[in-house]
DNA sequence: CTGCATTATCGTATTTTTACGATAAAGGAA
DNA sequence: TTCCTTTATCGTAAAAATACGATAATGCAG
């Protein structure tokens, strides 16, 4: 039943959920260094991340992962060891729709 | 002492921390919507938000802080109430850091 | 002054995130 | 096959974030 007390929220769109969840992903120093050395290497191995890190291999992994699952970066399986590159379309994706905030 | 094994961590310059820290704040559902509602309605009080979303005051005013200690946005005291708007100098340099990206 | 309105902060419970060691899974070399 | 390398996942401990009610603190009206 509709009253005139229906809160009305803001409630955000499904675009601006998937930025939002790019900012979060974002929003950690360890996975914004991952993404800036993906920005300077590109298609690198997690090796070679965890070693430019002060993290543990597991903690760079969970890292990877927020960040794949943001859909800012993406892995493939390259023999024993995955190689992860930024996912060139999300990113200007990304940066169009921050971008157009306000 | 220094060795040849010194981890060469990939340390964020000072821009980059306060780009991670308003990502961070932008990088939740309520604050997003908190962001986006000053946009819309430039210069309100808190308690227009806290009408608009499914939160408690003490909660908002607590988003509030975070993005004020983001300096996304910044709030001047206003009689009784507090007026909140978007910090546009911040905004700008925060758009302009993420297009820079990559 | 007293009361009302507005908002920040405090204290706290709950949830989520972060980080690590240990383990599993999977590919390649010998 | 047996090793070695590489990485994801599991289990878990510690830290941080989130949310709320209760309580200040501040300004204004009467």
């Amino acid at each position: 039943m509709i009253t005139t007390h229906d809160i009305k929220t803001y409630q955000l769109t499904a675009d601006e959920e998937r930025v939002t969840l790019m900012m979060k992903a974002l929003g950690h120093p360890a996975r914004m260094q991952i993404f800036r050395y993906l920005s300077e290497n590109p298609q690198c191995i997690t090796g070679d991340i965890v070693e430019v890190l002060p993290l543990a291999q597991a903690t760079v992994s969970q890292h990877l992962k927020v960040l794949r699952e943001s859909g800012l970066i993406c892995g493939t399986i390259e023999g024993p060891a995955t190689c992860y590159c930024l996912c060139d379309e999300a990113v200007t994706w990304f940066k169009e729709q921050v971008g157009a905030l306000i």
